[in-house]
DNA sequence: CTTTCCATTAGCCAAAAGTCGAATTCGCGC
DNA sequence: GCGCGAATTCGACTTTTGGCTAATGGAAAG
């Protein structure tokens, strides 16, 4: 769907109601690789506004006060996230933020666990710009994207990587953001001191994190977040 | 190398200095599994003396009387054995044994990081009993064995999967042990329950752990040690 | 036989983790 | 504008962790 209106050119546009223009989010924590998906879209959609966001936090707070944004261009690989965690996360608490999953990886079985966890499709950044293009115009249209030749079907996910994802999209904005510094085998005192909050403000959240996870304590946490885990291929192929 | 003396009949044979008849151990939980793996080695060494494992626990029994054992078939999939960990450690602390991979999982990827790890080879559980017999024979004659159609050679393992190999192997056995519980999110006192010691034991082997991890804390001696997962496959190629 | 390493345990202590209840804020619907 | 519920915040309290010292016994190595 293209909802530009024409008499408003390029770039930074203001909003009436629900969607004057297109709205793209582009995460990835590398400036060079966000510039390269900027042009991309660009020629995709002339029109449309322009966020990014290079953290996990930065993203969250764009989702957060767009909700209403028509596409998400995701790294997989943000510092500070694990593996599907951030794609469980937001597909689950904005549904309607239609998400392509852009990743140096470039292995059909991440492709397809992707997909599972609710991607509208898999770039991979070796990808030729037409490639691309091609990729972001086809989600646009509500139709799921794969490079050529990927069969989008695969087994189910396994049934520890399916609750681990359930468990994970229950979880607060800043439960989530705990959680994933969890992860890094942060203290509480870490954390308190890096979102700027007390202590045990961390704890209170942990607490919520543990029941919501169904787990009994951080480790095991962060053990059912590593199930979301992506291993980094061998880049050989045999 | 072929030690056995044809005077002494094939089934458990008494052993003389170093080597009247080969030793093979068989480490797998799965009784089916390793029945069929035991006929065939059978048919390999007809006179091979044959110890099996089916736990974590055992196979460090069986390895620590019998270091002179001339091969190991090992699961990659033991309950409470963290992907390449058991591995790691064996090779690591038996260097003379040699050992095959023996599991369900087929990537080429992971068969070439079991290399990396110290395996001889390689056999998919999914292979017939002539090529389990054919990956054998060749690795008991000092040669390295993978599938056919598999290149042995790969990109080196990340510097972190490197790392916690090193540091893994320098670990006593106990602290193995310890390490792959907590690798499950126990307590301290449920793992000092379950190994039937004390609870300062474990907090002894605890702080033993961390040091040689290079870690500060349970959470992230827990990661170290998923840098050597194997995740599932999705078993349907694209 | 001595030395060294491993496993075991106790006791003490400081730090970290986790639970509970409660206050505050913020957005959303009526 | 008012209240409702969820999210965030925090302090007090209990449990778990982790570091340190010290001591015992056994097994392997020199």
């Amino acid at each position: 769907m293209n909802l530009c209106d024409s008499e408003y050119g390029g770039g930074i546009a203001y909003k009436v109601g629900t969607g004057a223009t297109s709205t793209v989010i582009i995460a990835d924590d590398h400036p060079l690789f966000r510039d390269a998906l900027t042009h991309a879209v660009g020629k995709v959609m002339p029109d449309a506004r322009l966020i990014e966001a290079d953290s996990l936090a930065s993203l969250q707070d764009v989702v957060e006060s767009n909700g209403d944004a028509d596409l998400l261009l995701l790294d997989l690989t943000m510092p500070g996230v694990s593996g599907f965690s951030a794609l469980v996360w937001i597909r689950q608490n904005h549904a309607s933020l239609p998400t392509i999953i852009v990743s140096a990886i470039d292995d059909p079985a991440v492709m397809r666990r992707a997909l599972k966890h609710g991607a509208s499709g898999f770039i991979p950044k070796s990808s030729s710009i037409a490639t691309i293009e091609s990729g972001i115009d086809t989600v646009l249209q509500g139709e799921v994207w794969l490079p050529e030749g990927v069969d989008p079907h695969g087994a189910d996910l396994e049934s520890g990587e399916a609750d681990a994802a359930r468990n994970l999209s229950a979880l607060t904005p800043h439960q989530f953001r705990v959680l994933m510094m969890l992860g890094e085998g942060l203290l509480n005192k870490q954390i308190a001191y890096q979102l700027g909050v007390s202590e045990a403000t961390i704890k209170a959240h942990v607490t919520a994190i543990l029941r919501k996870m169904g787990v009994t304590n951080r480790t095991q946490a962060v053990l059912a977040v590593q199930q979301l885990a992506v291993s980094e291929p061998a880049l050989l192929e045999g």
